[in-house]
Parts: structure tokens; sequence; C-alpha cells
RNA sequence: GUGGAAUUGGUGAAGUGGUUAACACGCUAGAUUGUGGCUCUAGUAUUCAAGGGUUCGAUUCCCUUAUUCCAUC
């Protein structure tokens, strides 16, 4: 079956929403934050773990995937799920942001992207009927349009162009999706530009996807930029269908995605994040590579109750953060998620109580302290 | 006891009679947003064992002391 979902509740003050998302492989509530699973594994963890998490769904990479081990070999083994024993639902990514980071524009054509491997160099060639197809055969839950994220900034006559294209793009894929199991979602660009997002958004909704994504964010743009590209999307989009933000999950910005009426993202950046020795915490990140936890003996946070925080000091994953043993990574990846699903447990508690904006000002205040976040930029390059 | 060699940062070391002492590791920080998994960026010896001398100028030459290593009795 397709995916369902359902609109519980919208708060009073702002345009957050919660619902509930219906899978074949079990129904998980909105607001929701997806880890990133690339390689058909979320680096370091187990399936129990992730179950553990309460993360709900998780990403993995068609173009990852296509390159190694290949869709047929995943298509032999059973399907996504069962090749990785992952018994949650599972949305795989189109390709589109890796085409966004490894070609040129000049390689990009209507027909589809030249581009060449990450691995050796290959010369690859991906259209939005292959994308489809090798979605189609790894047998996710949800599959995603191919569309072309925009770099920023870029001139309107360009943004132009590519929603064009990404639309055709989106039209191209829906004809030849073929899998009743599955879901697919339109993804909605347009810069930074009200119309382009309104267009791109309306013109998606007459397709008629089974939910729909905001691409092209965290791209080099500021974070007000970035709000307000979210804030034209979901603007336009239905409120029966999900909405889900691509890329996305610093803390304050899934908040203030929330605020703007998301529903799911997905990011990399608790998993990196861990793999770099970073932590969340509720009073901002923090390096555990840092001397001045050599002697820590309290957890990455006294509140927390995920299993690093519940068995171990920083102390410890500080030690094996710097003789870069695996098991600090792991523990690190484990607060890092549950750190960001936390986040969204919170919220959708705030949505229910109609205070999402008071819990907002809160967590500025102890995540930045007095700074302010609006000005800061996105890195904008991608993987 | 005698003869020889050496002594450069936390470590391994390069180097030169003349402005800021190479490089590597380590260490200290920072970065990281639809993941190219151990990455990237920056900082880290006002000083060359200690003292004295030669010289316009010495870490580089000379002397003394200390320490280490090798050979020999």
């Amino acid at each position: 079956m397709k995916i369902k979902y359902s609109l519980l509740k919208k708060e009073k003050n702002t345009d957050a929403r919660m619902g509930t998302i219906e899978t074949n492989y079990g129904t998980f509530k909105t607001p929701m934050f997806m880890p990133v699973g690339t390689r058909a594994t979320v680096k370091g963890l187990s399936p129990q773990e992730l179950y553990d998490l309460n993360c709900g769904i998780i990403l993995a990479n068609t173009y990852h995937l296509w390159l190694r081990p290949g869709e047929d070999l995943i298509s032999k083994a059973g399907g996504l799920h069962k090749f990785m024993n992952y018994n949650g639902p599972i949305l795989t990514d189109s390709g589109g942001f890796q085409v966004f980071s490894l070609a040129r524009p000049k390689d990009i054509t209507d027909e589809g992207v030249n581009f060449k491997s990450h691995i050796d160099g290959t010369k690859l060639f991906l259209t939005p009927e292959k994308s489809i197809e090798i979605q189609n055969k790894l047998d996710s839950d949800i599959a995603m349009s191919f569309d072309e994220c925009i770099p920023y900034p870029a001139t309107y006559d360009y943004v132009k162009k590519s929603v064009e294209r990404t639309l055709k793009w989106a039209l191209r894929g829906k004809k030849v999706f073929n899998n009743e199991r599955q879901s697919l979602f339109g993804i909605v660009q347009g810069g930074e530009y009200e119309d382009m997002r309104k267009y791109c958004a309306l013109s998606l909704q007459k397709m008629d996807f089974d939910g729909y994504a905001i691409g092209g964010t965290s791209v080099g743009e500021d974070k007000e930029t970035m709000y307000k590209m979210v804030q034209y999307s979901t603007k336009y989009l239905p409120t029966d269908k999900v909405r889900y933000l691509m890329g996305v999950g610093d803390p304050i910005d899934i908040i203030e995605g929330v605020i703007r009426g998301v529903d799911i993202f997905d990011c990399v950046l608790p998993t990196r994040l861990a793999r770099h020795a970073n932590a969340f915490t509720k009073y901002g990140k923090i390096n555990l590579k840092n001397s001045k936890y050599k002697e820590d003996f309290t957890p990455l946070e006294e509140d927390c109750d995920c299993y690093a925080c519940k068995n171990f000091t920083k102390a410890y994953i500080r030690h094996l953060v710097t003789l870069d043993e695996m098991l600090g990574a792991r523990l690190l990846s484990i607060h890092n998620i549950r750190f960001l699903t936390r986040l969204t447990e919170d919220l959708r508690e705030c949505i229910k109580n109609d205070n999402i904006l008071e819990y907002k000002e809160e967590f500025v205040k102890n995540y930045y302290g007095s700074a302010s976040y609006l000005d800061k930029k996105t890195t904008g390059q991608g993987d």
C-alpha cells in the first residue's frame, strides 16, 4: 500500500502540525527526524539500535546503492528492508543531490545528467526514469523524484529554467513509476523566489504525488533565507499530504521548519558530527576532543535517555574519540540522533500544548546563549 | 681511567656564520545541513643542553661543565 498521512492537530500560533504516517513497515508520528543511511546502513548502528532511537524512518541513497552493490542485487535479496534487515520505513533519495555536488552545470541537460562516479571516475548518466527504476527495485517505502538542486545564489532566469526541468523530470519519473508498495514524492525547488516556489508546488500538485519535499535549501544561503524558502514552499502545499524538508538537521532549523509546517527532516549532521567527535547538547554543540572533558565523569547530557548517556561519561567518550576507537563514533551517533528525535518529541508535545514559540525561545537561549543565529550561513557544499 | 661521537619543541628529526629554525607525528582549537567514514582549516621552539669566548652578527666556530652513546684497559 501507499503511505497514509493523517493530520492530527495544528498548533494555534504557527503552521506547526502533528500527525502520523502509516506505512507497510509501521506507523510513525510527525514531526519526525530521519537519520541518513546512505549505503543501506546508518553508519555504525544496528537496526535494533535504530528502533531504540525512536526515529520512525530512515533514508538510504539511490545513487550510492546504484553504484554498489547495484539495485539488482538488492532486489535479489528481497529488497532493501530484507537486505539490511531493517523492518521500519525507509525513504530513498533520488540521486538529485549527488548530481548537484558531482556534476557541473553544463553536464545537466533536459534529458538527464552526465557526471563521473566519485568512486572510480566512470562516466555515468542518470535520468529521472533511471532513478525511479532503481528506486522501484530497491523497494523502499518512499521514493523521491529526480530533481535539480539549484545552487545559491542563482539568478531568477536560471531558477525558472531549472524549475521547469525539475517539473518535467517529476512527470517523467511518475510516468514510469511502477511499484504498488511504494509512494512517490515530488520536490519543490524555486530558490529564494516565492513565485517560483509557488509555481513549482502547485504544478507538482497537479501531478498528484503521495507527498511533497522541499529541496534546494542548506546550499550556502543564510538561515533567514532558508526559512523563507521553506515558508514559500509549505504555504502552497496541501495540508493533507506530508511535507519533507530535505537535508536539514541543525536543531534550530528543525524547530523553524516545524513552525513553518514541515513534517519530516533528514540530515547527515548527527552522524557526521559524531564521527568528528561532536555531540549535540541543550547548551550547544560540544567537541569531545576538547581537553576540558578529560576528567569530566558526567554523561553528555544528564537528562538524556539514550544508551550513551545512560552508561558512559564524557571522559570515557573523549578517551575513545581521541584514540579513534569505533565505539566513540557509535555512542556519539546514538546520542546525536536521539537528541534530534527527542527534539521532535518535544515539538509534538508543544503542538499539543500550543506553546511552540515559547519552546523555541527557551531553546535558542540555551543553545546559542545570547547570540543571534539568523545570520549564520549554511555551508553549501553537498557531497 | 683513556680515546671518539653526540646533545635542536611533547616526540622523531632537517638545517644554516646573517631578516619569521624545514617536515612529520602529537597536542590545542575550529569547521561539518537530501554523507566521497577517520576529513578539512588554523595554532603550536623569540629558540637550538648550560655557561663563557671569537665575530658587526652564532643554533651554526672555539673553550669549560653536564648528560648520553661507542671503543678500549
